[in-house]
DNA sequence: ATTAAATCGGACTTAATAAATCCGATTTTT
DNA sequence: AAAAATCGGATTTATTAAGTCCGATTTAAT
């Protein structure tokens, strides 16, 4: 189990548009948190797709978020990242996957769910504001 | 984010070790489970080194469990196939690895950390022996 | 003794897909 | 008109997980 590049640095991303509520481009931000330059072009674009971004294009363009940074959750940024946070076929929600022809009997299945659970549980509790807040750079706030 | 098919398949065959106490070759839990015989072997073995299963080798050999099913927990499975539940440089435990050098500035640790603690809390909070008494087929017991 | 049935260990191959790159088009500001 | 962006799609590369193969060894049964 591992997290994709695509969350590292997508999560990474909003972080830093986080921090000031002004239009970034991609150019500033993958300088900034050490991206590909290519690669985040592609997250920004899937992340201004799910709504969690605005873009605006042109010269003087960039990103911006779409919500206050506190109506962003981690989990948000992730499932528009990767879609599957815990890709076992029975514990995903994707109807359209056929269902497992040993669920009946399969035992292993609790964990996944339990699992699905608590990292849920976790990632929604996590919005961009608490990230931002926590750091030491604001300290005497 | 994804289960890798060594701990998915990995899970599935100490849970079908737990439902009896006896000893299993892997022919037997590849059939039973549904997973490809030579990559189970390797598990298996896996598995024997991280000592929670024990082999017998030769004619009549197979697997069992070490310990009683209710001394194994998924925790333990797992990191013994995956070796790191959640690959991000900071909250890896294993010191070997150097430390990422943004570590002072980033922001978006803290996710992985209490993604961390959430899985490494629900993960250690289940034993075999919940998954094999949740099961419906001993519903007398 | 011989054979059969297993694990063992290592090397190897294949397949999947994530990660990264490239390019031409479009939009917008200056 | 030029510059600086995003956009979208196609393509390439790299990584590594997943799966296979084989020869050696151990053990039980015949
Ligand atoms: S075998 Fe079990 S864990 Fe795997 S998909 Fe089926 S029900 Fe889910
Ligand atoms: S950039 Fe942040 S999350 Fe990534 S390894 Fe460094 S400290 Fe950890």
């Amino acid at each position: 189990m591992k997290i994709s590049a695509q969350s590292y640095y997508g999560l990474k991303a909003v972080t830093f548009l986080a921090k000031e509520s002004r239009v970034f481009s991609v150019k500033e931000i993958a300088d900034g948190e050490r991206i590909p330059y290519d690669y985040l072009e592609k997250i920004m674009q899937k992340l201004t797709r799910a709504g969690l971004v605005t873009s605006k294009r042109g010269s003087a363009g960039g990103y911006s978020l779409k919500r206050p940074s506190s109506k962003i959750t981690a989990k948000d940024i992730l499932t528009a990242l990767d879609e599957a946070i815990l890709p076992i076929l029975c514990v995903m929600s994707n109807k359209s996957r056929s269902y497992c022809i040993m669920e009946k009997t399969c035992l292993s299945k609790n964990v996944w769910q339990r699992m699905q659970k608590a990292i849920n549980y976790s990632l929604n509790s996590i919005t961009l504001a608490d990230l931002v807040y926590v750091n030491p750079k604001k300290s005497k706030r």
